[in-house]
DNA sequence: GATCGGAATTAGAATTATTCTTGATATCGC
DNA sequence: GCGATATCAAGAATAATTCTAATTCCGATC
């Protein structure tokens, strides 16, 4: 007799918003929501093998887009280098540190609008606004 | 006896920052400046053939990364299309039109700081903004 | 004007991240 | 359990960009 093995990710639903929730998107989601540190699909790939070893560099890119078009991650592109993904949904801002090549997320102030800052022209409707910080952190 | 050919672009010096404008780096400026659509490498090397049938593609690429280098130009990028170039070096916001695939440039309100707008982590100091609105244009 | 040296250009190969294709597996509803 | 459908895996294919090596250009010097 076959007893199922236990999921290693009980606290992930089976289904979130219509995704049905794979061993492996399971297993990629719970990495980027512990690790916060904008992995790139390689990186997640090298986690995630460790307790997926047959897991596939395919079906981790596969699982990240599943993951994003159903707006369970997000994706996140900085100059042209490897995509990274991030599970903090909330509207933020990417501050590159270029010294140790980390990412932080910055939060908008809560009264932030967008009109206040820019000179919008007449009818433009903003569907997504994405902003990368890039500098150093100077020594506290 | 040979006579050089005059230059095709004689309101672009001969040394911009440095940077010796040659031939086809004048060329690619000249592109670049006379119309403010941000094309790609590739957009740009169509155009320059036609009045340097035998430049590469490469070329283009060294030129575009020389004239960035040297700050007479911006490289801008949309998620992960092919990098765009831009010649207005004001700090500007880039909007992409979604319906048109169109790129325009948005300026700053005149009193903007960042911040008044970010909750930034102390001693940060920021040496780049990159901000990108997508979305479309109201028929006006 | 010829020559030298470094910079720029060219053509094509190489690289890298990502996507595509195809066949195998797993899962769901019946 | 069975068929339909979704997912996954492996490797090939793609596209943008970078690299390499050979050639050419250009300015400075003889």
């Amino acid at each position: 007799m076959v007893s199922k093995d236990p999921d290693p990710h009980p606290e992930i639903p089976d289904e979130i918003d219509g995704l049905r929730m794979t061993k492996q998107r399971k297993e990629i989601y719970h990495i980027l929501k512990s690790e916060r540190t904008h992995p790139t699909a390689n990186e997640v790939f090298m986690k995630a093998k460790e307790h997926l070893p047959n897991i596939s560099l395919a079906t981790v890119y596969n699982c990240l887009e599943a993951l994003v078009e159903h707006k369970v991650i997000r994706q996140v592109n900085f100059e042209r280098e490897s995509s990274r993904y991030c599970p903090n949904l909330r509207d933020h801002v990417h501050f590159h540190d270029t010294d140790s090549g980390t990412i932080h997320d910055v939060n908008f102030k809560p009264d932030f609008k967008l009109s206040d800052v820019l000179d919008l022209p007449e009818g433009i409707e903003v569907d997504d606004i994405e902003i990368t910080l890039r500098g150093k952190l100077s020594n506290k």
